[in-house]
DNA sequence: TGCACCACTTTCCTCTAGGTACCTACTAGC
DNA sequence: GCTAGTAGGTACCTAGAGGAAAGTGGTGCA
């Protein structure tokens, strides 16, 4: 229970939501978790891995992942091209974050079943 | 590097997705993380907490989380109505998840900073 | 001659999440 | 009679994210 009278930051009510913005914006997940669980990764083999992802957003994500300095990229001026995106040591530090996540998937069950309950008592009601 | 003979699952490609589609879709993050560090809190307490969520969206986000068995909604039919909203003990277990999120926060200020060099760099080329 | 490859870029278009504003029922208080 | 407070619901509208498709440039290969 929140007094009225507790000053509330405006904008800061939730002091973590910076991080979930840069990491779990969308597209960004399947990229940074790729990168850290699979290792080095070339455009078109991020593209074929992560599946319906277009290139267009393909691109504006790993901009701003690299920008954020959780990818790092590496143009060989080849013919053709080649690009290579592997994490940096600031996104390997995303991975007890990752690990964490991977664990509590043990908990999806539980919430498909909270969905089957709710939408049952809507039915009935 | 992954080779080309790799049978990649089309829509599976990260199994992390799910959970956060469910925790940090929008608005969810600061209302669980309200809800998990502060405790019990009144609609209008939520809303004033987080400051710029409009209440349709409220609505939405409390329906969704309640739906998702994360939040435990409690309706007293005073007057005037009277509905409080508190974490369930399956939201409860995302506590750690939190602690991971706050503990990276200290990485903020190299986000920063790989963002400064990075717009230095594309400034200079 | 023409297609394929790679790593994008650009243009156009759609779709939907979210914002604005107003509405509900009920009562207490002025 | 009018307002405020509570917990939303509803109708309408817009901005912006994201999808689809085509283009680019240099080369190798048929």
């Amino acid at each position: 229970m929140v007094t009225t009278t507790t000053p509330i930051p405006p904008d800061q009510a939730c002091s973590v939501t910076p991080v979930v913005e840069i990491i779990f914006s969308r597209w960004t997940t399947p990229i940074l978790w790729t990168l850290n669980e699979y290792g080095r990764h070339r455009f078109v083999e991020l593209e074929r891995r992560i599946g319906t992802i277009t290139p267009k957003v393909l691109t504006q994500r790993l901009r701003q992942l690299e920008r954020d300095g959780l990818v790092v990229r590496t143009y060989h001026p080849e013919v053709p091209p080649r690009v290579e995106y592997e994490i940096s040591d600031l996104g390997r530090s995303l991975a007890p974050l990752f690990a964490v996540l991977a664990d509590w998937t043990v908990n999806l069950d539980r919430v498909e079943q909270a969905r089957a309950d709710f939408d049952a008592r809507k039915g009935a009601a």
